[in-house]
RNA sequence: GGCUGGGUAGCUCAGCUGGUUAGAGCACGGCACUCAUAAUGCCGGGGUCGCGGGUUCGAGUCCCGCCCCAGCUACCA
């Protein structure tokens, strides 16, 4: 079976699981779900990146210790991740011994394999105590750290270790010149060849300072103890899950997607690999850089009182409907906006009355016309409209294009709005009035079935719960996500015994 | 400032290498139907395709200029 490695950009353990980190876990589920549908032996890592000054202060300003702190910020993101039904095979923390060594072995391989790519350089700035940081000009006021106005800034010098990202210069543009799917979309691809366009620097990759590290290392000059950047130590994690160093980790190395926001494709584009090939290891297929979800068309700011409760946003009309409307509102190679009104409004349109009522009727009929015995039926202009469909949701899923999750669903509903039309056209409570019409109504019932079955098959994996209700009530084999979407063209479901259960998608009562 | 992408119906967007009266979904109005979660289907109103030039027999679709929006411009993550 052929491997499919997917991760998701590991989460700053430094808050609450908000909509931003939603969006990119359903995302990545689906594309997981799509390929283990697919045929693919997937293996789905997510996880938390647990160090760095920020996570110590948090931590400092709750009076814990920083591995109780992260401990427990884990959790509330698993039993997130749970309730959203992420489908994740693994859950990687930075602060697991095993990433720890498998970080430091990293880094001595690359200090083997590339001698020179490491080098020491003293760093000169203005310092805050308050901070614990070196300050850019434009943190500065006055002469004093704007978030400190008490403390007087130190000029200070601090000696580190620099990974020499100017060397890989050549090596990234051939990358992405011989894999143009290496970085997408397009328009992210574009913006690192600008970026790599205009030369790297060498980066800084310990720091004196920081405690709450992963200790380098190398040895340096000076003696003093240096944590590790916490990108050096958080990119990692996607070969430290495979079990890197140990031997097994050949077996699911290189990853074959990193799904990342948009505002960190160029750590994932350009450090990553250079780290890599630094270290002559495979390079991972692809980086898919998602865009955000916004709120009201403003980005997320707790200053400004721009956020949503994740709770709230779930409970209003269910998880599933939660899933479809990220996925089909919010374009996954760009922004979008998430508002309530039109939560409802797709809630409504899309789930309760255009897909989940057609299941109603339709099962309703097969109920009341057959017995609930779904008949056999011959191919009809719907199997062969939907076949045009269905080759469109996969080309929209299966990486060919990228992985634009909207437009999966876009097609899938126009399965869904052919059934309604269907119907009418072939008015099944006309033919049942009608014994001559006993062959026609076995027609058009079991094509309209047969359309339920795929479209419970199609939509598994974005909506895993809702769909194995409606599998369920068609009476189906097994479950629906142990279906493969190599015999959807095949699968009929005649002799099946329906059963209508309640409705998949309820209308709150007004 | 530089680079990238975008500005198309009230809203969200499709419109590929230029070509008949500019499309879809939602929302809105009317009609039909009754299997269904008052659901569904059909019909309709509604757009000077950001602005101004240009190329062309013909431009939303190509070229130039301008205006506006978003992102990127690297060591907080």
């Amino acid at each position: 079976m052929t491997r499919f490695y997917i991760t998701t950009a590991i989460d700053y353990a430094n808050g609450d699981p908000h909509l931003g980190h939603a969006f990119e876990k359903i995302g990545a589920d689906t594309i997981a779900r799509y390929h283990r549908m697919a045929g693919f032996d997937v293996h789905f890592c997510i996880g938390m990146d647990e160090h760095g000054q920020k996570v110590a202060q948090t931590a400092a300003a709750q009076g814990v210790e920083p591995q109780q702190f992260v401990d427990g910020v884990a959790a509330q993101f698993r039993t997130m991740w749970d309730r959203v039904g992420i489908s994740y095979d693994q859950f990687i923390r930075t602060t697991d011994p095993a990433h720890k060594s498998g970080v430091r072995a990293l880094i001595k391989r690359i200090a083997d394999t590339s001698p020179d790519d490491f080098y020491e350089k003293a760093y000169e700035g203005w310092y805050c105590v308050g901070c614990e940081l070196f300050k850019r000009d434009d943190e500065i006021a006055d002469g004093r750290c704007v978030l400190h106005h008490t403390r007087t800034l130190e000029w200070t010098k601090e000696r580190n270790f620099f990974f020499r990202l100017t060397k890989y210069q050549g090596f990234l543009e051939r990358l992405i010149a011989e894999h143009p799917d290496f970085i997408r979309p397009e328009s992210r691809r574009n913006e690192i060849l600008g970026l790599i366009a205009q030369g790297l620097e060498d980066i800084s990759i310990s720091r004196a300072r920081l405690a709450w590290a992963i200790p380098f290392p190398l040895s340096i000059s000076d003696g003093s103890a240096q944590g590790t950047w916490v990108w050096f130590d958080a990119l990692p994690n996607y070969l430290t899950a495979t079990g890197y160093p140990s031997k097994e980790w050949k077996d699911r190395w290189p990853a074959q997607l990193h799904v990342v926001g948009k505002d960190i494709t160029r750590l994932h584009a350009v450090v990553w690999p250079a780290m890599l090939q630094a270290a002559e290891l495979p390079i991972p297929e692809r980086v898919w850089a998602h865009g955000f979800v916004q709120l009201g068309g403003e980005r997320f700011s707790k200053s400004a009182g721009v956020k949503l409760d994740l709770g709230e946003a779930i409970d209003r009309h269910g998880v599933d409907a939660f899933r479809y409307f990220l996925l089909r509102e919010v374009p996954f190679d760009a922004d979008g906006n998430f508002s309530f009104e039109r939560f409802d409004d797709r809630f409504n349109a899309d789930l309760a009355n255009a897909f989940g009522n057609l299941a109603s009727r339709v099962i309703a009929m097969i109920e009341r016309y057959r017995g609930g015995i779904v008949p056999a039926a011959p191919q009809t202009e719907l199997d062969a409209q939907d076949a045009v469909a269905v080759a469109e949701y996969h080309k929209a899923l299966d990486g060919s294009t990228g992985y634009l999750l909207h437009e999966g669903l876009r097609h899938a509903w126009s399965c869904a709005s052919r059934g309604n039309e269907y119907v009418d056209r072939r008015a099944p409570w006309k033919q049942a009035k009608d014994p001559a019409e006993a062959a026609a109504l076995d027609e058009t019932l079991g094509a309209l079935a047969r359309q339920l079955a795929r479209l419970a098959v199609l939509v598994a994996p974005y909506m895993p719960t809702k769909a194995a209700e409606l599998w369920t009530q068609l009476g189906g084999p097994e479950t629906v996500d142990r279906q493969r979407f190599a015999g959807l063209a095949t699968l009929d479901p005649a002799g099946w015994r329906v059963t209508k259960g309640a409705p998949l998608f309820p209308k709150p009562a007004l």
